[in-house]
DNA sequence: TTTGTTACCGAACATCGTGTTCTCTTTTAT
DNA sequence: ATAAAAGAGAACACGATGTTCGGTAACAAA
């Protein structure tokens, strides 16, 4: 890939990152973009298809970085599950915290949308393993909706909330779900 | 109020909401709403502001019918307040299914961001004596919104599994929350 | 019934953001 | 050195939004 290609890439992404700090993802034009980044029209619809396409690709690299280092992928720790799990989820917060400063912009609006399927997408196999609930039939799909939405939201309340800490965050999320 | 403008209203909001059976807010623009109404441009923006301000007002009709026969509202019931909640969560539920042939269309994308907002303002009342998580310090912050999401959430995925009835969803809510 | 008000029509219009197309220049690889 | 690829810049078409204006029809009160 050409030096130009990858510097132009950059620039965009991060004149994007920067402009998401200001104001949310609906309030941001291709030209806001363009002008930020310094470049023209036509090179910004040869890197993107469009703008939506700009935010997938932005949400792609952060679940990238934030899930790349996830200890639990390979299954080689000794851990009990929970413990496991628990060490996953703080870890992933930890990594989240670094986008901090602009998820706000983000995680609302349209935007939230694509984020939080980004989001769920990548947590599925977090909480494969939640228990099923006792008493009553509840549908594995339920579950499974259920726990990844729970952890979702928690991190979209966190950016309003920036003040707690990732170990703060997992305690609450794991204080107030049995079936894990 | 004049028996025109009455009408004229009924009209829009209804062929707004046969639009919706159809395809996703995001996908309907003014002038099918207008076309489907059968009435001019200018009416359409003497009803209401913008698009987003007749999708607000929908949601407001929406929760002002799920809401009005809201048991729980006058405190003259002697049910524990579990048992309570319950009945009032599954009343809510039964509600709501008389929109669900057109609630996918509004759940998702941009709309859904404005139906979930509305949603939950109203389901802020329901669960304000949810327990407190025992062994740690959860800030009632948290656990507010940790329910009205479950809840909300709960009837999103709902509007895509439709199969089920009120009883059932209400029982899958109460089986996987600790708090209520 | 007349009169004044209000709602509605419809057609045109301005505006804005998106995404495309063109020509020309600069950079890069070989 | 030269061909291929990337970018600049300006113009363009398009679609949707929301507005404006002059004319028509319904309503309500005299």
């Amino acid at each position: 890939m050409d030096r130009r290609q990858r510097k132009t890439r950059a620039a965009i992404l991060g004149a994007f990152i920067g402009l998401l700090k200001e104001k949310s993802y609906g309030k941001i034009t291709v030209q806001d973009i363009i002008d930020a980044a310094d470049v023209g029209r036509t090179t910004f619809y040869t890197h993107f298809e469009t703008k939506d396409d700009l935010l997938r690709s932005l949400c792609g690299e952060i679940f990238e970085h934030v899930f790349s280092h996830d200890l639990g992928k390979e299954k080689t720790h000794d851990f009990s599950e929970e413990h496991d799990t628990r060490a996953r989820v703080t870890h992933i917060l930890y990594h989240l915290q670094e986008h901090m400063d602009y998820l706000p912009g983000i995680v609302s609006g349209e935007s939230g949308e694509v984020f939080m399927a980004f989001f769920k997408e990548h947590l599925k196999g977090l909480f494969a393993h939640a228990r099923e609930a006792e008493g009553c039939a509840v549908p594995r799909d339920y579950i499974q909706n259920h726990m990844v939405c729970d952890f979702a939201e928690t991190v979209r309340w966190w950016t309003r909330n920036a003040r707690y800490t990732p170990e703060e965050i997992s305690s609450f999320f794991f204080e107030t779900t049995p079936l894990l």
